[in-house]
DNA sequence: TTCTCTGCAAACGCTTTGCATTTCA
DNA sequence: TGAAATGCAAAGCGTTTGCAGAGAA
């Protein structure tokens, strides 16, 4: 009961968050869906490409620039590029989504290390073997079993702050 | 790096959510800390005493029956309980805050299994091991570090419904 | 009496939605 | 041309807050 859980002991980012996938490599997912490639997706998409951290839709906005667009078209966009697949949603607690671009194929998921005081956002790389999940459908009879688990606390910065 | 997680094998419910703190020894809380003990406070402290699972401010309100109170008050009740390390607050990602009714020196630390359909909670004892939280910590120069878990799937019931 | 708490109503922040118009294919 | 996307404004929902009056100590 003391082992070592799953999640792995040095924490990295992954590649696919280094090499984020080219603009038109984006695009061509949303042609073959029979998406539209309007200016303001790709500007959103051009801007979740830029960043590596979670994003929130206001921030998304803001960082449009000159590609400017409703707030609201940036929130259903973010929408409908989950249901796509093309991106994941994060959930920190603070009642405002945040959202990462995915690369093909990959489901995005991961965790994080959030600073309470100044929100400085740390991937952490691994997770649950999927057998702690397998244990809980085993022992409750539940099925398609998923989790949410982010990590909080106070990064060095702050902490000397202090 | 695949050995069984520090999350109990078998959850169950822990003794102290099945016998709550009784009525009077509550309110002994409140008076030791200079709080007052107003009919509406007693009411909702009833209300999360007769309930084992984690309950929304709406819920709560619902719940009082006769000793109706206002909505905003159960909201400024559960701050203030929850400041006092009286209840604990659940994020289930739904954008609702829920709460459970904590007995004294309990931290109330531990997860939920949700289904996704009828929203039926299921209690998972036990948590990861401190360990990986002290890695984290080593890694990343974090310091007082906590987390936020809950597991989400289809409950049986809702599985044989489909 | 004093300080807290409550009720009421308004406001707030994130998010969604209805509708007319524009834009892509 | 026809379906999808956008802009704008309004609304929805959980939650907080300002303020005057009520209630506990």
């Amino acid at each position: 009961m003391k082992q070592p859980c799953a999640l792995h002991p040095h924490p990295h980012s992954h590649a696919h968050r280094l090499i984020q996938p080219p603009l038109n490599e984006l695009t061509e997912q949303l042609r073959r869906r029979d998406r539209k490639i309007t200016a303001p997706r790709q500007a959103i998409l051009e801007v979740l490409r830029r960043h590596q951290h979670p994003l929130t839709n206001r921030e998304i906005h803001a960082a449009l620039g000159e590609s400017e667009c409703d707030l609201a078209t940036v929130y259903r966009n973010l929408n409908t590029l989950e249901q796509m697949g093309m991106v994941r949603r994060f959930d920190f607690g603070d009642g405002t989504a945040r959202f990462e671009l995915l690369a093909e194929g990959d489901d995005g998921h991961h965790h994080h290390l959030v600073c309470t005081r100044c929100s400085t956002v740390v991937e952490v790389d691994g997770c649950f073997s999927t057998e702690v999940e397998a244990r809980l459908a085993r022992t409750h009879g539940f099925t398609q079993i998923t989790h949410r688990l982010e990590f909080f606390g106070l990064c060095p910065k702050c902490a000397a702050g202090t």
